[in-house]
DNA sequence: GTCTATAACGGGATAGAC
DNA sequence: GTCTATCCCGTTATAGAC
């Protein structure tokens, strides 16, 4: 799975070509096609390990440091998917690339639904711990915006028309302005 | 040109097959690549012509209506992209396409940026006529925000996860948080 | 479970006539 | 400008041995 991630985000779920999987795993072809049964098969597995891996980096706080306000978990927790480090960049990418496929492959949609909505709940969770007054409905439709202006700003900078670090700013003008409306 | 936003709309950038593409225009493939030299060339051209008429149904008005409130304008503007009619759901699915398929293949990268700083510009213009005291960098990133959450709604609508009426409001929402934000 | 080898096919691209 | 015909390569998927 973490050959498929690296190659995926290498060549895009357009590009992966079962040899080259292969090949990253230090495997044969035959040997992926005995466990995935078909390419769609290995693309719905490297999904779910992609919102799995995506979960436990915004979540885990290292041990060590102290415990952070919920505000600033909160824009930790968004921003975290932000950065140009491999693994983030890797299930950015990966993750950007399953959601434009399941737009044509339907058999993509459940698995991607089902990882949407654990992440919109968690950001919603968090979005109460800052304002525990809100109306649930008004909480997620705040953690949906954002989250879904999380991808939107995730492509533009991987498709190379958004540098980072203003992709970060208004991230966090965003979660500001959402703060703000909860607020009332 | 129109067959090709058909055919990216029908079948995604990874499924247009020059072929198919050649039947839908009712002409042979050796005439497509006499016109547009290779795959690649396809796609540049298809990604100007959806830019353009993007422009052109969202800000034309037509000549009948009375002339719309200048916030009315804006949030009409950003909804007419979430709209179930062909060709709105042709233009976003294949700019949704493209926007993907730039992450992984650079010859789409300059176009797509063309096209997006257009778009952002357009947008911020509308938001200056709702808001005139604001800054010209707070409306640009207001509108940067705008676009991009729309992008990701459009995704997500497309990809079966999102039911349109309920983009629409997210939508809708993201207009009100912005212009509170640029009202002070 | 894992391999080598290969079948089978799809589809990008071009040659050359008109 | 437009066509028909075709080359040829890359890719998915499987057969069958170990």
């Amino acid at each position: 799975m973490e050959a498929a991630a690296r190659v995926i985000a290498r060549r895009g779920v357009r590009g992966l070509r079962v040899e080259e999987l292969a090949a990253e795993a230090g495997v044969s072809t035959a040997l992926i096609y005995y466990h995935f049964k078909d390419r769609t098969g290995i693309l719905r597995a490297t999904l779910e390990f992609i919102s799995d891996r995506a979960e436990r980096y915004t979540t885990e706080r290292d041990p060590g440091a102290e415990p952070l306000d919920p505000r600033s978990e909160l824009e930790q927790s968004l921003l975290l998917e932000l950065q140009d480090t491999p693994t983030v960049r890797e299930n950015s990418t990966a993750w950007g690339e399953l959601r434009a496929s399941a737009v044509f492959d339907p058999d993509l949609r459940e698995e991607l639904a089902r990882a949407t909505l654990i992440w919109v709940q968690e950001v919603a969770e968090l979005l109460g711990q800052v304002r525990p007054m809100a109306t649930a409905t008004a909480l997620a439709a705040a953690a949906e915006r954002l989250t879904a202006l999380l991808e939107g700003l995730s492509v533009r900078w991987l498709s190379g028309g958004l540098p980072l670090e203003h992709a970060r700013e208004l991230m966090a003008g965003a979660v500001d302005a959402e703060l703000a409306r909860l607020r009332g």
